[in-house]
DNA sequence: TTTCTGTTATAGTTTTTATCTATATAGAAG
DNA sequence: CTTCTATATAGATAAAAACTATAACAGAAA
């Protein structure tokens, strides 16, 4: 089998039509060229050279793959310079999938000062359910993911990002706020509506019910953070949001209370996952920081990013895979 | 340097997303695989692969360089295919020299059994001074070329063709033809019309009239065969004129009248020339023996091929280059 | 847990091949 | 006829690509 180095060899003694010039050039020895050209003819099946003592030129044939050869040559330096861009590893294209509970409310804020720090790195983005996508990254259908704790797989390296208070929405005229905040206590009882159970907020949503007493109304679900939204404006009950999405969306407070449970655990959690032996986790980890960086400019008022459970002790039941 | 070996195992694995398979399928043993990946990795200064017990998949810079590798290699099988093609010395496009005093009268009566012998040769014909065909042909600017002799140079192997007549032309009312022909000696103080001196055909004529008594007129020379037949008919003098320009152009013998001349030397000799040391001379000889079959065939009454000065004794000074 | 299985990585060896130096050979030029 | 220059050949060396055997390790099964 010939080599990209015979095919350049090829052309560069076609140019300087001499063997020693080109070994010259080539900064090879002489009879090493003649061999490798020799090679070359006899892999080919074609005689590319006439070689006579004054100067070495291309036969009919030799000149007719000329092009192809130098062609050849010209795609191969391309993709060493494509190879070389992308050997920045903030360079490719990244495949982040996002929850539809998340992805939309966040990423308007994320996204341009990742291409700010990282101005060459380009993502592909996708939504799907969260459980979707933990499978997608360990199958490799993603390189990375945004998804709410806890996570069901345990190959999976994880960096929590932060957390989410999911707060009440109440449609005005129920006049359940009076000052804006609520007691935990005072949610037994009360009618909540959720998301069809397909998604992680049904689940989140259904843990609280049973933790506070309140009812998780299953008669009537949404299919989406709007659809409850509407919902509730309808006057068909309260519902947990989460903080991010009311605040991209929820711009018209005459409408909607939210009110503010006082009490613990009424948040969820998003992480960034990723495959540990993924050779450019070191690039996800700066970009975990950079969200948390981010979220604590943008949103300190909306949710709490946390540093502490970060790069260090964030890999679930998975040792660290040897570096090479 | 990376190699087209290396480039085709990436491919392969990238398809099969092991490295075990893709050894297989390569027919090579799998640690062989993973040496050649790592040092295509290290050559291209990107991890390409992310390796797990699992699978092995690409990694984001490597998916995107996986189109360029492809095309890469379709490249490569392209040109692999086109010597293949090429490897029948016959399929090659060569370059023919021709002069302007025959080619234009020889070629369309020789290129068609030229193709239906080898159907995928080309020729690429160019019209030049016979000296100047000499020399492209000696530097590689003709593959080979349509010569009269004798040559000037004496590095080219020559296969002597055919000897063509040259006839007198005169104007009809010149009542020069009793009977189409005349002796040797009764062209003693003609003047005849020829050429301009850089034709070849010039000091033919020159030769001819200096021992025959002849008179060359010098003051009305002919650019081309067309000029000086015109001259002819305009009665300006008589000329010597190639039989097969005769054959092809003059379709109207009542203008001129077209005269043989008794006696010897009243003839051009055409012969091809090549570099002795062109890999396809073979093919040359070939094509040379077809003209003189053609020439038999078609043109028996105008020219006389020469087959025995043929492939053996033509070359003239040059020792036959050893074969390889 | 332990064992088994399948995958990649490493070690050590052999074979192949690319390269070098030195020299032969043969046109071309003086 | 000698010298110069270009390519080819020979023999030796170094590089690399290949193999076998085995280690390491994850995941599945016992």
């Amino acid at each position: 089998m010939a080599t990209l180095k015979q095919i350049q060899y090829f052309q560069t003694v076609a140019e300087t039509q001499s063997i020693r010039r080109a070994a010259d050039r080539l900064a090879i020895a002489q009879p090493t060229l003649s061999a490798q050209l020799t090679a070359l003819e006899k892999s080919l099946g074609v005689t590319l050279f006439e070689r006579t003592r004054r100067l070495t030129q291309l036969t009919p044939a030799g000149r007719q793959l000329l092009p192809a050869v130098k062609q050849l040559i010209a795609q191969w330096h391309e993709m060493r310079e494509l190879a070389h861009t992308l050997s920045d590893t903030a360079a490719s294209t990244h495949r982040l999938g996002v929850p539809p509970t998340l992805g939309p409310y966040l990423l308007p804020n994320i996204v341009p000062s990742i291409h700010r720090q990282f101005d060459r790195l380009k993502l592909y983005v996708r939504e799907e359910p969260p459980s979707q996508l933990e499978t997608g990254v360990v199958e490799g259908r993603y390189d990375l993911a945004l998804v709410p704790l806890p996570l069901r797989s345990d190959n999976l390296t994880v960096d929590v990002l932060f957390r989410e208070p999911l707060m009440l929405v109440a449609a005005r005229e129920a006049g359940l706020a009076q000052d804006g905040v609520l007691q935990e206590q005072e949610l037994a009882g009360m009618s909540i509506l959720g998301l069809d159970e397909r998604h992680q907020l049904h689940r989140e949503v259904q843990r609280i019910c049973e933790r506070t007493g309140a009812v998780l109304n299953r008669d009537y679900e949404g299919t989406s953070l709007d659809t409850l939204r509407q919902m509730v404006v309808m006057g068909m009950g309260v519902a947990f949001l989460p903080a991010l999405y009311i605040r991209s969306e929820i711009h018209r407070p005459e409408e909607l209370d939210v009110i503010r449970i006082e009490g613990s655990h009424l948040y969820r959690e998003h992480a960034l996952v990723y495959r540990p032996g993924s050779p450019v986790r070191r690039l996800y980890q700066d970009l975990a920081n950079l969200v948390r960086e981010r979220m604590a400019k943008a949103f300190a008022d909306v949710v709490t990013p946390i540093f502490d459970r970060g790069a260090a002790s964030s890999i679930s039941r998975c040792r660290m895979p040897s570096s090479r």
